[in-house]
DNA sequence: CCTACGATTCACT
DNA sequence: GTGAATCGTAGGC
């Protein structure tokens, strides 16, 4: 199944499907293993919620691209924009375990003390790998791009949880994130949550 | 125009 | 566990 069907439907389906894939710009190479799923229709959580802005008119575009944004006056967040043209939807990348590059992650993140810290964290992952606004709107799914996504080894066990970072009623108690059950140690913080099959996900 | 605050991280108690 | 750093954006006036 490639990402392009995945991403056409459900964003929580197109954020379970990015577990397990490889985040790889040069020779930063990185494997995903926390993601939330965002979607303007019916979630307050999300940018989306209150229609196209300037800002997050790239979630309304293409699925597969990026939608970079930058938040509390110093961190930039990756997302993935999923569902069809014209709806408001994408997947926030929030850890990856890293795999190559590690000395040029760990020159990017000078204060992370330990590689469990280089990319537990959505600001952690582009600060690694030096993602800005100049990268919103890139495509993702095109290898030719500065940088992109590449399925890896499908992830056996998933666990879900509540989003973070949310305001009390704004969406904080969908359990729209997810993370590789068996790379727990990589995530950017525990998840409280039961445990969940991955067939049973929707 | 003006203001409050955020899909966070880090240092410190 | 708490608070500071820091600024673009959304939403209200």
């Amino acid at each position: 199944m490639s990402f392009r069907s995945v991403l056409s439907g459900d964003v929580r389906s197109a954020a379970i499907a990015f577990l397990g894939a490889h985040l790889v710009c040069g020779e930063l190479r990185a494997r995903i293993v926390e993601t939330e799923a965002y979607r303007g229709l019916d979630d307050p959580g999300s940018h989306a919620f209150r229609g196209v802005t300037s800002r997050n008119r790239f979630m309304f575009g293409p699925a597969g691209h990026a939608y970079v944004y930058f938040t509390y006056g110093m961190h930039w967040m990756l997302n993935v924009t999923a569902q069809e043209e014209g709806i408001g939807a994408a997947v926030l990348i929030r850890a990856a375990q890293p795999i190559d590059g590690l000395e040029t992650m760990r020159r990017n993140r000078p204060k992370a003390s330990t590689d469990r810290g280089l990319l537990s964290g959505p600001a952690k992952i582009t600060a690694a790998y030096r993602i800005t606004r100049e990268h919103n709107g890139l495509d993702l799914l095109d290898p030719a791009s500065p940088f992109h996504i590449e399925p890896g080894e499908p992830v056996q066990e998933i666990l879900c949880g509540t989003r973070i970072g949310l305001s009390p009623g704004r969406g904080d108690d969908l359990r729209w994130r997810y993370a590789d059950a068996h790379a727990l140690e990589w995530v950017s913080r525990p998840l409280q949550e039961l445990t969940s099959l991955l067939e049973k996900i929707p």
